[in-house]
DNA sequence: GTCTATAGAGCGATAGAC
DNA sequence: GTCTATCGCTCTATAGAC
């Protein structure tokens, strides 16, 4: 791995594990054994580490939230965008922890976040329409935006509301699943009949995943 | 107004205006044109003073959240509260805004406020019992919790999910009725008949203030 | 590409005069 | 109760050697 992808990781990773407002460019360097004056050779600052970083994020998102294939049965397909967002709430929570302030020190990034997230209200309301469509839910047309916007929130702001949450603010990925479960509540009271049942054995799937890994650690 | 409550009372709107991390003590006393040892005369730190305008979030919150009357109508009450969400929303939305940092500083506010959102989950959840011995709505036993949290997560992030998805940061108050429509939202699909309706009528005044609001500005 | 050394700036907090 | 002055610390970022 070259030096410039290292530091994305480490950045990753401590800003995950002790939050990006506790971590500097020093920490960063010292963390990987390098001199401060090499990361600012790869970097022009740390808002540069971080855009790189949201250009990961971004990827993530474009790579795994495709289009609904109308032939295809729509709850694998669903599942497979729950699992997508769990890999982007453990990878990136250090980034919904810290969205405001991160935003608003830097306008660039802010723009990009913004467009960015404008697409993906456009894919949520799609993935809705899907189970509309499919007969999973029946929701009145006028609550479909409504609706997809609490579903971004609750997977923007699961994990900080874990960490205020939790004694020791160290997430795990089990903690992850909770707020895939709690995504699954939101489609829930809008389905009837076989589409509940199919998302009443979804939302069992992730909160066995949740006990799971928690009988495996102990 | 003795400097102290001046004190407190400047670093809120300093805090809500330019983020928490933004604003030192030094800006406070600039702000109010005292000296930054005048300041620390008053307060240990500026954790100190974040303890103090916890304290105010609390008592609002013990004040306005109380237990339900049974022998009163639901709706006026479910709009107290609602109200009371709009007010804590708004003057404390810096909080939410950092909440993550703020507590992982401070060990002893972190455990207040863990001890507040335990009692404040529950409390939602006897709301939440309220409507549905009213029959506004109609919920099973299991999902009452996990929607409880639902609504203080939303509650909680609305603000900081406003000003990710606003070109200026600058929160308004209208912005907050947007998130009490989307606890309005949450409880509606298990709503029906007479009760849906009365929901649907929330949600549409609130609606209107948003928009009233917003043309009172124009 | 990587290092050492350090400049420059801001922040938190205190001492001591009034 | 309020002020001025300032210390110590940490952080960002750069200069210049290798």
């Amino acid at each position: 791995m070259s030096t410039k992808d290292k530091i994305i990781q480490t950045s990753i990773a401590l800003f995950n594990q002790y939050g990006e407002r506790a971590i500097t460019t020093n920490h960063i360097a010292s963390e990987m054994g390098i001199s401060p004056g090499n990361l600012y050779y790869h970097f022009k600052n740390k808002e540069d580490i971080l855009r790189h970083i949201f250009g990961l994020y971004k990827t993530h998102l474009q790579d795994n939230f495709t289009p609904m294939d109308k032939n295809l049965d729509v709850m694998p397909q669903l599942a497979g965008y729950l699992d997508s967002l769990v890999e982007l709430m453990w990878r990136f929570n250090f980034f919904y922890n810290n969205l405001t302030d991160i935003l608003s020190r830097d306008k660039e990034l802010k723009a990009q976040y913004l467009e960015q997230q404008t697409q993906l209200v456009e894919q949520v309301v799609a993935v809705i329409n899907g189970l509309k469509y499919a007969e999973v839910i029946v929701i009145d047309e006028s609550d479909i935006v409504e609706l997809a916007h609490m579903v971004k929130l609750t997977v923007s702001f699961w994990t900080p509301y874990v960490k205020a949450h939790s004694e020791e603010s160290t997430l795990t990925k089990q903690d992850i699943f909770g707020g895939i479960v709690k995504v699954i509540l939101l489609f829930k009271p809008y389905s009837h009949g076989a589409g509940l049942e199919q998302l009443k054995q979804l939302q069992q799937e992730y909160s066995n995943k949740q006990l799971e890994v928690a009988q495996a650690v102990a």
